[in-house]
DNA sequence: CTTATTATTGCAAATAATTGCAATAACGGA
DNA sequence: TCCGTTATTGCAATTATTTGCAATAATAAG
C-alpha cells in the first residue's frame, strides 16, 4: 500500500478528509529524509503548491503526529522538528542537550522496553517516536564552558544503524 | 548534599553563577511535584519573589535542563512542561498523543537500553528524560473521532511505580 | 450529477518562546 | 573589604506556534 493510501485509510477511519494541502505536506515529508523544521517544510510546500498556508502546515503535521505518522522532536531549541515515522526502520532519537544534535539509532533492548510498557502501563508506544535526551560524544569531551545552544540544522543529522 | 548545593557545584564547574532568581526557580520546582508549564512556574515564583522576569524563568529552566536537572516534556501541545529530574527515581514519560496525558513509569529493560546507547552511540543518557509518545488506555478504547488535543493540566499526571 | 453536511482552510489575532543589548550583580583576586 | 571582570537580568522587540471564525471544499446520499 502506498503511503498516501495508508494516510487516506487512517483519515477515513476517523472521519477526516484528504485534501490537496495534506497531500502536499505528506509528499514533502517524503522528499525530506531528516527531521526538518516547519520553516523548511513550509518553504518546500509553498514552492510547489502555491496556496498552502503556514498554519495549515502546522495543523497537518499535528494531525499526522496524532495518527502516528510523524514524530515531533523538540530538541529544546527554538524550533520543533518533524520527521516522517517510517515504519520500515523505527528508531529512537538521541538529542544532545548541549549542541542540539540529533542522532537516530536502532537498538535491540528497545523492543523489550516497548513490550513492557504495553504490559504494565497499557500504553501503546509509537515506534520511532522515542526521544532520549543527554550528551553526545563531542559535547562530553568539551568539558568547559560552551553554553552552546546553537541549532545544528539538518546537516547535523545522523542515522546510525546497529 | 542539598539540591541547592548540587546546583551550585554544577554551576561553578562551568563558570556559571548562582543568583537569587535561579534559587527561586529551583525552590519552586521542588514545591511542584509534577510537570508544570512555565506559566505555572512563573506564577509561583512571582508570588514569592517579586523581581523575577518571565524571560529569566525560561532561561533558568533551559540552564537547568542543560545541566541535567530538569526534564523538558514537549507533549506536542501548546506549552512545554518542565519537571525536576529527581535523581532518586528516574523514570520515563509516556505522553499520549491523543489526550496529552503524561504518565511517569519506572521499568527494568530501560537500564539495558541506556547501557547499550552508551556503548554503541557513545551517548550519555540523562536518566529521567526519556519521552515516549503513543496512545494511552483510555484513548485506545475510544475508537472514534475525538480529535481531542486538549491539555490535561497537572491533574492528569500519574506516577506509576513498578 | 446535484445537494446537504460538516471537516478544513485561510486569515487575522492571540499566545508561547527566544533574542539583542545596556544595566546590574556575582565572584575571584588584590 | 574593595575592584575589575564578565555572567546574568530586565526590557523591548522577534520569532514560533496556536486559535477563532467565516468562507470553502471534500464526502456521502439521493
Amino acid at each position: 500500500m502506498t503511503c498516501e493510501n495508508l494516510f487516506l485509510n487512517k483519515l477515513r477511519q476517523r472521519g477526516f478528509r484528504l485534501t490537496s494541502q495534506r497531500k502536499a505536506v505528506l509528499l514533502t515529508l517524503h522528499e525530506i529524509a531528516y527531521p526538518a523544521s516547519v520553516e523548511e517544510i513550509f518553504g518546500r510546500v509553498a514552492q510547489k503548491n502555491a496556496g498552502v498556508e503556514l498554519t495549515t502546515v502546522y495543523r497537518t503535521l499535528d494531525l499526522l503526529n496524532s495518527l502516528g505518522m510523524v514524530t515531533i522532536i523538540d530538541s529544546g531549541d527554538k524550533q520543533r522538528l518533524y520527521e516522517l515515522a517510517s515504519s520500515e526502520s523505527p528508531h529512537l532519537h538521541l538529542v544532545c542537550r548541549v549542541c542540539g544534535k540529533i542522532t537516530g539509532v536502532e537498538l535491540e533492548p528497545f523492543h523489550a522496553l516497548v513490550d513492557q510498557i504495553k504490559q504494565l502501563a497499557h500504553f501503546k508506544v509509537d515506534l520511532g517516536s522515542i526521544i532520549v535526551q543527554g550528551t553526545c560524544v563531542d559535547c562530553s569531551k568539551s568539558t568547559a564552558h560552551d553554553h552552546n545552544h546553537s541549532f545544528q540544522g539538518n546537516g547535523g543529522y545522523l542515522d546510525e544503524r546497529s
